[in-house]
DNA sequence: ATCCTTCTGTGATAAATGTTACTGTAGATT
DNA sequence: AATCTACAGTAACATTTATCACAGAAGGAT
Protein backbone atom coordinates (compact mmCIF):
# COMPACT_ATOMS: atom_id res chain seq x y z
CA UNK A 1 0.00 0.00 0.00
CA UNK A 2 1.48 3.46 -1.08
CA UNK A 3 1.08 6.76 0.70
CA UNK A 4 0.88 4.04 3.87
CA UNK A 5 0.42 5.43 7.46
CA UNK A 6 3.56 4.23 7.95
CA UNK A 7 5.53 6.44 5.69
CA UNK A 8 3.33 9.55 6.21
CA UNK A 9 3.59 9.58 10.16
CA UNK A 10 6.54 8.14 10.85
CA UNK A 11 6.04 8.62 14.84
CA UNK A 12 3.35 6.30 15.18
CA UNK A 13 3.60 3.37 16.62
CA UNK A 14 3.22 0.54 14.71
CA UNK A 15 0.39 -0.83 17.43
CA UNK A 16 -1.19 2.53 17.24
CA UNK A 17 -0.92 1.96 12.93
CA UNK A 18 -2.63 -1.51 12.93
CA UNK A 19 -5.09 0.07 15.42
CA UNK A 20 -5.20 3.36 13.18
CA UNK A 21 -5.99 0.99 10.18
CA UNK A 22 -8.67 -1.33 12.01
CA UNK A 23 -10.78 1.38 13.39
CA UNK A 24 -10.17 4.66 10.68
CA UNK A 25 -11.41 4.11 7.38
CA UNK A 26 -10.24 5.50 4.02
CA UNK A 27 -11.49 8.23 1.77
CA UNK A 28 -10.97 10.16 -1.26
CA UNK A 29 -11.85 13.62 -1.93
CA UNK A 30 -11.81 15.61 -4.82
CA UNK A 31 -10.40 19.12 -5.07
CA UNK A 32 -13.19 21.25 -4.91
CA UNK A 33 -15.04 19.30 -1.72
CA UNK A 34 -16.10 21.14 1.56
CA UNK A 35 -15.39 18.31 3.81
CA UNK A 36 -16.17 20.44 6.85
CA UNK A 37 -18.91 23.71 7.14
CA UNK A 38 -19.08 25.83 9.98
CA UNK A 39 -21.79 24.82 12.24
CA UNK A 40 -21.84 20.83 11.21
CA UNK A 41 -21.13 18.61 13.88
CA UNK A 42 -17.96 16.66 13.89
CA UNK A 43 -17.69 13.43 14.15
CA UNK A 44 -14.30 12.06 13.28
CA UNK A 45 -10.98 13.18 13.37
CA UNK A 46 -9.23 13.80 9.48
CA UNK A 47 -5.79 12.65 9.03
CA UNK A 48 -4.00 13.41 6.09
CA UNK A 49 -2.45 11.29 3.93
CA UNK A 50 -2.49 12.72 0.76
CA UNK A 51 -3.33 16.18 -0.81
CA UNK A 52 -3.99 19.40 0.44
CA UNK A 53 -6.79 21.37 2.55
CA UNK A 54 -7.62 25.08 3.26
CA UNK A 55 -9.10 25.73 6.62
CA UNK A 56 -11.44 28.85 6.71
CA UNK A 57 -12.84 30.90 9.01
CA UNK A 58 -16.46 32.29 7.60
CA UNK A 59 -17.64 35.48 8.57
CA UNK A 60 -21.33 36.35 8.71
CA UNK A 61 -21.63 38.13 5.63
CA UNK A 62 -20.03 35.15 3.45
CA UNK A 63 -16.43 35.83 3.67
CA UNK A 64 -14.07 32.78 3.61
CA UNK A 65 -11.03 33.89 5.32
CA UNK A 66 -8.22 31.62 4.76
CA UNK A 67 -6.36 30.71 8.21
CA UNK A 68 -4.13 27.54 7.02
CA UNK A 69 -3.20 24.85 4.93
CA UNK A 70 -3.18 21.05 6.28
CA UNK A 71 -0.85 18.95 4.49
CA UNK A 72 0.01 14.68 4.44
CA UNK A 73 1.23 13.86 8.17
CA UNK A 74 -0.96 16.36 9.71
CA UNK A 75 -4.78 16.04 11.34
CA UNK A 76 -7.16 18.99 11.35
CA UNK A 77 -6.40 20.23 15.16
CA UNK A 78 -10.34 21.59 15.31
CA UNK A 79 -11.82 18.20 15.07
CA UNK A 80 -9.78 17.01 17.72
CA UNK A 81 -10.44 19.80 19.74
CA UNK A 82 -14.31 19.33 19.50
CA UNK A 83 -13.37 15.53 20.44
CA UNK A 84 -15.69 14.24 23.40
CA UNK A 85 -18.47 16.84 23.34
CA UNK A 86 -18.81 16.33 19.50
CA UNK A 87 -18.97 20.21 19.17
CA UNK A 88 -19.97 22.21 15.97
CA UNK A 89 -17.31 23.19 13.37
CA UNK A 90 -15.99 26.76 14.36
CA UNK A 91 -14.30 26.69 10.47
CA UNK A 92 -14.04 25.42 6.99
CA UNK A 93 -12.06 23.16 5.45
CA UNK A 94 -12.43 22.62 1.30
CA UNK A 95 -10.13 20.42 -0.26
CA UNK A 96 -7.92 22.25 -3.25
CA UNK A 97 -5.84 19.08 -4.06
CA UNK A 98 -6.94 15.93 -4.43
CA UNK A 99 -6.75 14.09 -0.90
CA UNK A 100 -6.56 10.86 0.70
CA UNK A 101 -7.78 11.09 4.67
CA UNK A 102 -8.06 8.48 7.19
CA UNK A 103 -10.97 9.21 9.16
CA UNK A 104 -11.00 8.55 12.80
CA UNK A 105 -14.45 8.04 15.23
CA UNK A 106 -13.76 10.20 18.05
CA UNK A 107 -13.99 8.01 20.72
CA UNK A 108 -11.10 6.55 19.28
CA UNK A 109 -9.25 9.71 19.30
CA UNK A 110 -9.83 10.03 22.55
CA UNK A 111 -9.29 6.55 23.98
CA UNK A 112 -5.93 6.10 22.05
CA UNK A 113 -5.00 9.50 23.80
CA UNK A 114 -4.57 7.11 27.20
CA UNK A 115 -3.31 3.85 25.21
CA UNK A 116 -0.81 5.40 23.07
CA UNK A 117 1.68 7.53 24.14
CA UNK A 118 3.02 8.32 20.24
CA UNK A 119 -0.60 9.49 19.56
CA UNK A 120 -0.90 11.63 22.23
CA UNK A 121 2.49 13.30 21.45
CA UNK A 122 1.18 14.27 18.04
CA UNK A 123 -2.05 15.31 19.29
CA UNK A 124 -0.43 17.73 21.36
CA UNK A 125 2.16 18.77 18.74
CA UNK A 126 -1.15 19.26 16.85
CA UNK A 127 -2.90 21.69 18.68
CA UNK A 128 0.85 23.07 19.53
CA UNK A 129 1.48 24.11 15.94
CA UNK A 130 -1.72 24.92 14.73
CA UNK A 131 -2.02 27.57 17.28
CA UNK A 132 0.92 28.94 16.95
CA UNK A 133 -0.42 29.18 13.08
CA UNK A 134 -3.23 30.71 14.17
CA UNK A 135 -1.25 33.32 16.49
CA UNK A 136 0.86 34.26 13.26
CA UNK A 137 -2.76 34.90 11.37
CA UNK A 138 -3.49 37.24 14.19
CA UNK A 139 -0.52 38.93 13.88
CA UNK A 140 -1.11 39.52 10.01
CA UNK A 141 -3.78 41.03 10.35
CA UNK A 142 -3.46 42.86 13.40
CA UNK A 143 0.19 44.38 12.64
CA UNK A 144 0.31 44.19 8.66
CA UNK A 145 -1.11 46.40 6.13
CA UNK A 146 -2.25 44.81 2.82
CA UNK A 147 0.66 44.70 0.74
CA UNK A 148 2.52 42.86 3.73
CA UNK A 149 -0.21 40.85 3.77
CA UNK A 150 -0.54 39.96 0.17
CA UNK A 151 3.44 38.81 0.04
CA UNK A 152 2.89 36.76 2.94
CA UNK A 153 0.01 35.17 1.02
CA UNK A 154 1.65 34.46 -1.57
CA UNK A 155 4.85 33.03 -0.03
CA UNK A 156 2.70 30.69 2.33
CA UNK A 157 0.92 29.33 -1.20
CA UNK A 158 4.52 28.52 -2.75
CA UNK A 159 5.18 26.90 0.32
CA UNK A 160 2.39 25.21 0.42
CA UNK A 161 2.85 24.03 -3.07
CA UNK A 162 5.93 23.27 -3.41
CA UNK A 163 6.43 25.75 -6.21
CA UNK A 164 7.05 29.54 -7.37
CA UNK A 165 3.58 29.71 -9.55
CA UNK A 166 0.41 30.89 -7.77
CA UNK A 167 -2.19 29.65 -9.79
CA UNK A 168 -5.36 31.44 -9.04
CA UNK A 169 -7.15 34.10 -10.08
CA UNK A 170 -7.11 37.90 -8.27
CA UNK A 171 -10.27 37.32 -7.12
CA UNK A 172 -9.54 34.22 -5.33
CA UNK A 173 -6.68 36.13 -3.45
CA UNK A 174 -8.81 38.50 -2.66
CA UNK A 175 -11.36 36.60 -1.10
CA UNK A 176 -8.80 34.78 1.32
CA UNK A 177 -7.54 38.14 2.45
CA UNK A 178 -11.12 39.38 2.78
CA UNK A 179 -10.06 42.71 0.68
CA UNK A 180 -11.66 43.31 -2.77
CA UNK A 181 -10.06 42.21 -6.25
CA UNK A 182 -9.37 45.50 -7.38
CA UNK A 183 -6.89 46.28 -4.34
CA UNK A 184 -5.32 43.20 -5.31
CA UNK A 185 -4.62 43.87 -8.60
CA UNK A 186 -3.36 47.09 -7.95
CA UNK A 187 -1.07 45.64 -5.15
CA UNK A 188 0.60 42.92 -7.36
CA UNK A 189 0.81 45.53 -10.16
CA UNK A 190 3.24 47.24 -7.61
CA UNK A 191 5.22 44.49 -6.72
CA UNK A 192 5.31 43.75 -10.07
CA UNK A 193 7.17 47.42 -10.31
CA UNK A 194 8.97 46.29 -7.59
CA UNK A 195 10.36 43.38 -9.35
CA UNK A 196 8.86 40.58 -7.04
CA UNK A 197 6.51 38.94 -9.14
CA UNK A 198 5.66 37.76 -12.96
CA UNK A 199 2.19 38.50 -13.79
CA UNK A 200 0.27 36.30 -15.95
CA UNK A 201 -3.17 35.61 -16.59
CA UNK A 202 -4.35 33.15 -13.81
CA UNK A 203 -0.87 32.96 -12.36
CA UNK A 204 1.87 35.05 -10.42
CA UNK A 205 5.32 33.95 -10.43
CA UNK A 206 7.25 34.70 -7.63
CA UNK A 207 10.53 35.52 -8.72
CA UNK A 208 12.08 36.07 -5.14
CA UNK B 1 -7.48 28.07 53.20
CA UNK B 2 -10.19 30.14 51.11
CA UNK B 3 -9.46 30.09 47.32
CA UNK B 4 -8.96 26.47 47.27
CA UNK B 5 -8.07 24.52 44.62
CA UNK B 6 -11.05 22.42 45.36
CA UNK B 7 -13.57 25.36 44.98
CA UNK B 8 -12.13 27.01 42.30
CA UNK B 9 -11.45 23.91 40.17
CA UNK B 10 -14.64 21.73 40.99
CA UNK B 11 -14.11 19.32 38.58
CA UNK B 12 -10.48 18.13 39.45
CA UNK B 13 -10.50 14.68 41.29
CA UNK B 14 -9.40 14.41 44.94
CA UNK B 15 -6.35 12.75 44.13
CA UNK B 16 -5.28 15.47 41.41
CA UNK B 17 -6.24 18.17 44.06
CA UNK B 18 -3.59 16.44 46.63
CA UNK B 19 -0.79 16.07 43.51
CA UNK B 20 -1.47 19.77 43.00
CA UNK B 21 -0.84 20.77 46.57
CA UNK B 22 2.13 18.75 46.61
CA UNK B 23 3.58 19.86 43.41
CA UNK B 24 2.21 22.80 43.13
CA UNK B 25 3.85 26.39 43.85
CA UNK B 26 0.89 28.98 45.39
CA UNK B 27 2.45 32.36 44.29
CA UNK B 28 0.68 35.73 44.26
CA UNK B 29 1.83 38.87 42.07
CA UNK B 30 0.16 42.48 41.95
CA UNK B 31 -1.60 44.34 39.38
CA UNK B 32 1.04 45.21 36.66
CA UNK B 33 3.44 42.76 37.14
CA UNK B 34 4.38 40.91 33.44
CA UNK B 35 3.96 37.15 34.37
CA UNK B 36 5.30 36.05 30.72
CA UNK B 37 7.35 37.73 27.84
CA UNK B 38 7.23 37.10 24.71
CA UNK B 39 10.09 35.12 23.64
CA UNK B 40 10.71 33.57 27.23
CA UNK B 41 11.25 30.14 28.04
CA UNK B 42 8.11 28.58 29.82
CA UNK B 43 9.24 26.33 32.68
CA UNK B 44 5.22 26.23 34.40
CA UNK B 45 1.69 25.83 33.96
CA UNK B 46 -0.18 28.47 35.23
CA UNK B 47 -3.65 27.80 37.05
CA UNK B 48 -5.19 30.71 38.23
CA UNK B 49 -6.99 30.89 41.41
CA UNK B 50 -7.56 34.41 41.87
CA UNK B 51 -7.62 37.72 40.10
CA UNK B 52 -7.16 38.31 36.47
CA UNK B 53 -4.39 37.97 34.13
CA UNK B 54 -4.63 39.81 29.98
CA UNK B 55 -2.61 37.76 27.29
CA UNK B 56 -1.29 40.13 24.58
CA UNK B 57 0.31 39.10 21.12
CA UNK B 58 2.96 41.92 20.75
CA UNK B 59 4.14 43.11 17.48
CA UNK B 60 7.48 44.03 16.23
CA UNK B 61 7.12 47.57 16.42
CA UNK B 62 5.89 47.15 20.27
CA UNK B 63 2.22 46.82 20.04
CA UNK B 64 0.56 45.59 22.58
CA UNK B 65 -2.90 43.49 21.27
CA UNK B 66 -5.37 42.08 23.53
CA UNK B 67 -6.10 38.49 22.54
CA UNK B 68 -8.03 37.23 25.95
CA UNK B 69 -8.50 37.44 29.45
CA UNK B 70 -7.81 34.50 32.34
CA UNK B 71 -9.84 33.87 35.44
CA UNK B 72 -9.92 32.16 38.68
CA UNK B 73 -10.43 28.35 37.19
CA UNK B 74 -8.94 28.99 34.01
CA UNK B 75 -5.36 27.89 33.17
CA UNK B 76 -2.60 29.67 30.39
CA UNK B 77 -3.27 27.50 27.43
CA UNK B 78 -0.05 28.73 25.52
CA UNK B 79 1.98 27.60 28.92
CA UNK B 80 0.26 23.66 28.18
CA UNK B 81 0.73 23.61 24.54
CA UNK B 82 4.84 24.81 24.88
CA UNK B 83 4.54 21.81 27.29
CA UNK B 84 7.50 19.11 27.13
CA UNK B 85 9.32 21.27 24.29
CA UNK B 86 9.75 23.96 27.23
CA UNK B 87 8.86 25.93 24.11
CA UNK B 88 9.87 29.50 23.98
CA UNK B 89 5.95 31.77 24.69
CA UNK B 90 4.36 33.04 21.88
CA UNK B 91 2.93 35.52 23.79
CA UNK B 92 2.76 38.11 27.06
CA UNK B 93 0.80 37.72 30.21
CA UNK B 94 0.06 40.60 32.06
CA UNK B 95 -1.78 40.56 35.57
CA UNK B 96 -4.41 43.22 35.94
CA UNK B 97 -5.67 42.87 38.87
CA UNK B 98 -3.62 40.87 42.23
CA UNK B 99 -3.68 37.05 41.58
CA UNK B 100 -2.70 33.92 43.14
CA UNK B 101 -1.57 31.25 41.14
CA UNK B 102 -0.65 27.63 41.00
CA UNK B 103 2.43 27.22 39.31
CA UNK B 104 2.85 23.84 37.84
CA UNK B 105 6.07 22.36 36.67
CA UNK B 106 5.50 21.22 32.72
CA UNK B 107 6.88 17.52 33.76
CA UNK B 108 4.08 17.26 35.99
CA UNK B 109 2.09 18.67 33.76
CA UNK B 110 2.73 15.98 30.94
CA UNK B 111 2.83 13.30 33.92
CA UNK B 112 -0.96 13.73 35.05
CA UNK B 113 -2.55 13.73 31.62
CA UNK B 114 -1.72 9.54 31.88
CA UNK B 115 -2.86 9.63 35.39
CA UNK B 116 -5.45 11.76 36.17
CA UNK B 117 -8.31 11.50 33.63
CA UNK B 118 -10.15 14.95 34.98
CA UNK B 119 -6.66 16.65 34.19
CA UNK B 120 -6.94 15.26 30.90
CA UNK B 121 -10.18 16.58 30.56
CA UNK B 122 -9.42 20.11 31.77
CA UNK B 123 -6.57 20.62 29.47
CA UNK B 124 -8.58 19.47 26.95
CA UNK B 125 -11.07 22.27 27.22
CA UNK B 126 -8.42 24.66 28.09
CA UNK B 127 -7.38 23.82 24.54
CA UNK B 128 -10.59 23.87 22.61
CA UNK B 129 -11.81 27.52 24.40
CA UNK B 130 -8.40 29.10 24.05
CA UNK B 131 -8.31 28.10 20.13
CA UNK B 132 -12.50 29.33 20.05
CA UNK B 133 -11.52 32.49 21.52
CA UNK B 134 -8.49 33.11 19.38
CA UNK B 135 -10.39 31.94 16.38
CA UNK B 136 -13.02 34.75 17.32
CA UNK B 137 -10.44 37.37 18.10
CA UNK B 138 -9.33 36.41 14.48
CA UNK B 139 -13.14 37.20 13.16
CA UNK B 140 -12.83 40.61 14.56
CA UNK B 141 -9.90 41.64 13.18
CA UNK B 142 -10.78 40.25 9.73
CA UNK B 143 -14.40 40.89 9.13
CA UNK B 144 -15.32 43.77 11.77
CA UNK B 145 -14.30 47.37 11.53
CA UNK B 146 -13.24 49.79 14.11
CA UNK B 147 -16.70 50.88 15.42
CA UNK B 148 -17.58 47.14 15.96
CA UNK B 149 -14.23 46.16 17.45
CA UNK B 150 -14.48 48.95 19.74
CA UNK B 151 -17.90 48.31 20.83
CA UNK B 152 -16.94 44.33 21.64
CA UNK B 153 -13.40 45.56 23.13
CA UNK B 154 -15.80 47.34 26.11
CA UNK B 155 -18.24 44.22 26.40
CA UNK B 156 -15.95 41.65 26.74
CA UNK B 157 -14.27 44.32 29.41
CA UNK B 158 -17.30 45.11 31.47
CA UNK B 159 -17.85 40.99 31.06
CA UNK B 160 -14.43 40.48 32.45
CA UNK B 161 -14.56 42.84 35.09
CA UNK B 162 -18.39 41.76 36.08
CA UNK B 163 -19.41 45.96 36.15
CA UNK B 164 -20.97 48.77 33.36
CA UNK B 165 -17.33 51.22 34.30
CA UNK B 166 -14.42 50.45 32.20
CA UNK B 167 -11.92 52.49 33.75
CA UNK B 168 -9.03 53.16 30.50
CA UNK B 169 -8.06 55.73 29.37
CA UNK B 170 -8.84 56.60 25.86
CA UNK B 171 -4.84 55.47 24.80
CA UNK B 172 -4.90 52.10 26.76
CA UNK B 173 -7.67 51.39 24.92
CA UNK B 174 -6.48 52.14 21.62
CA UNK B 175 -2.89 50.08 22.63
CA UNK B 176 -5.22 46.64 22.89
CA UNK B 177 -6.83 47.21 19.73
CA UNK B 178 -3.89 48.45 17.87
CA UNK B 179 -4.88 52.15 16.77
CA UNK B 180 -4.35 55.37 17.61
CA UNK B 181 -5.62 57.32 20.83
CA UNK B 182 -7.59 59.74 18.84
CA UNK B 183 -9.81 57.37 16.66
CA UNK B 184 -10.73 55.89 20.11
CA UNK B 185 -11.82 58.91 21.18
CA UNK B 186 -13.89 60.08 17.76
CA UNK B 187 -15.23 56.40 18.02
CA UNK B 188 -16.33 56.77 21.31
CA UNK B 189 -17.81 60.47 21.23
CA UNK B 190 -20.19 58.67 18.32
CA UNK B 191 -20.97 55.87 20.88
CA UNK B 192 -21.80 58.88 23.13
CA UNK B 193 -24.05 60.80 20.65
CA UNK B 194 -26.23 57.09 20.17
CA UNK B 195 -26.63 56.83 23.66
CA UNK B 196 -24.25 53.95 23.83
CA UNK B 197 -21.80 54.61 26.55
CA UNK B 198 -21.79 58.11 29.11
CA UNK B 199 -17.64 59.21 28.96
CA UNK B 200 -16.11 60.58 31.97
CA UNK B 201 -12.31 61.43 32.54
CA UNK B 202 -10.61 57.44 32.92
CA UNK B 203 -14.08 56.26 32.78
CA UNK B 204 -16.56 54.62 30.31
CA UNK B 205 -19.79 53.78 31.23
CA UNK B 206 -21.73 50.90 29.18
CA UNK B 207 -25.36 52.06 28.88
CA UNK B 208 -26.72 49.14 26.60
C1' DA C 1 -13.55 34.22 -37.22
C1' DT C 2 -17.09 35.60 -33.94
C1' DC C 3 -19.04 35.60 -29.71
C1' DC C 4 -18.81 35.09 -24.71
C1' DT C 5 -17.10 34.80 -20.42
C1' DT C 6 -13.61 35.56 -17.19
C1' DC C 7 -9.79 37.93 -15.84
C1' DT C 8 -7.02 42.04 -15.43
C1' DG C 9 -5.87 47.07 -15.36
C1' DT C 10 -6.92 51.57 -14.06
C1' DG C 11 -9.07 56.08 -13.09
C1' DA C 12 -12.27 58.47 -10.12
C1' DT C 13 -14.23 58.78 -5.92
C1' DA C 14 -15.71 57.57 -1.21
C1' DA C 15 -14.98 55.95 3.33
C1' DA C 16 -12.22 54.49 7.10
C1' DT C 17 -8.29 55.00 9.59
C1' DG C 18 -3.88 57.20 10.88
C1' DT C 19 -1.18 61.47 11.84
C1' DT C 20 -0.17 66.15 13.23
C1' DA C 21 -1.15 69.95 15.71
C1' DC C 22 -3.39 72.44 18.88
C1' DT C 23 -6.79 73.39 22.76
C1' DG C 24 -9.01 72.87 27.03
C1' DT C 25 -9.84 70.54 31.32
C1' DA C 26 -9.51 67.75 35.57
C1' DG C 27 -6.84 66.44 39.05
C1' DA C 28 -2.36 66.23 41.32
C1' DT C 29 1.69 68.79 43.03
C1' DT C 30 3.97 72.63 44.74
C1' DA D 1 -3.41 79.96 43.93
C1' DA D 2 -0.14 78.77 40.47
C1' DT D 3 1.79 75.14 38.06
C1' DC D 4 2.18 70.76 36.00
C1' DT D 5 0.76 66.61 33.84
C1' DA D 6 -2.17 63.25 31.89
C1' DC D 7 -6.31 62.97 29.55
C1' DA D 8 -9.75 64.20 26.22
C1' DG D 9 -11.74 66.76 22.12
C1' DT D 10 -11.35 68.16 17.52
C1' DA D 11 -9.94 70.20 13.11
C1' DA D 12 -7.08 69.49 9.15
C1' DC D 13 -4.75 66.60 6.44
C1' DA D 14 -2.47 62.14 4.69
C1' DT D 15 -2.82 57.47 3.72
C1' DT D 16 -4.94 53.19 3.07
C1' DT D 17 -8.56 50.55 1.64
C1' DA D 18 -13.13 49.99 -0.59
C1' DT D 19 -16.33 50.85 -4.26
C1' DC D 20 -17.92 52.13 -8.81
C1' DA D 21 -17.32 52.39 -13.60
C1' DC D 22 -15.45 51.03 -17.54
C1' DA D 23 -12.14 49.15 -21.01
C1' DG D 24 -9.29 45.83 -22.96
C1' DA D 25 -7.15 41.19 -23.24
C1' DA D 26 -7.00 36.08 -22.99
C1' DG D 27 -8.95 31.97 -23.84
C1' DG D 28 -12.87 28.86 -24.65
C1' DA D 29 -17.06 27.72 -27.24
C1' DT D 30 -19.71 28.00 -31.41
Amino acid sequence: MQNSIKDIFPNFSPELISTIEENGSAQNFEAGTILMRTGQYIKNTVLITKGKIKIYREGEDGGEFLMYYLQPGQACAISMICTAKSEKSQIMAKVVEDVSVMMIPLQMMDKWMMEHRSWYEFVIETYRSRFEEVLEVVDNIAFRSMDERLEFYLKRHSDACGCSEVKLSHQEIASELNTSREVVSRLLKKMEQRGLVKLNRNQIELLK
